[in-house]
DNA sequence: GCCAACGTTGGC
DNA sequence: GCCAACGTTGGC
């Protein structure tokens, strides 16, 4: 089985990914949307995961990958929510901003743009591969 | 099991 | 700070 490609959203002001760059790893928990928990559930060690940022910042900042797939998520109080562990594969060479991920026809289908809520959403290969080079181009 | 009300999230 | 979208809850 080839890998899968995910997109993580995190509030900067409270995780940033320089915060995860500096911890080495984390444990992705507090997740409380049944979708975004089965797409946790569905990840498997070494998955990629784009590292979006949202707040004023609304952009893509880095890449980073499954470190442990889902277990019970200890901050959910008994509840049947997973947390996996995260830890951080590189920065990007540039931020990649949602304003871009709009005007790119590419990324038309991605889920990030279709429902921004979802705090784990799915990625094809195209769409991992589609952002990871507009972050090595130049604003355009 | 449906649907209205409510709370939360995130873009602007 | 506002509002739209969406998920969840609770009354029926």
């Amino acid at each position: 089985m080839g890998k899968n490609y995910w997109l993580i959203k995190s509030e900067p002001s409270k995780y940033s990914f320089d915060d995860l760059v500096r911890d080495g790893v984390t444990r992705w928990d507090g997740v409380r949307n049944f979708a975004a928990r089965n797409n946790l559930r569905a990840m498997s060690k070494g998955d990629a995961l784009l590292y979006y940022h949202t707040e004023d910042e609304r952009q893509v900042v880095g890449v980073a990958a499954v470190a442990k797939t889902a277990y019970p998520d200890p901050t959910a109080g008994g509840e049947d929510f997973s947390a996996i562990d995260v830890e951080p594969v590189r920065a990007l060479p540039r931020a990649v901003t949602l304003a871009e991920m709009k005007q790119e026809n590419a990324l038309s289908g991605m889920k990030l743009l279709r429902q921004p809520r979802l705090s784990v959403s799915p990625l094809t290969k195209d769409e991992f591969d589609t952002l990871v080079k507009m972050a090595s181009k130049k604003t355009g």
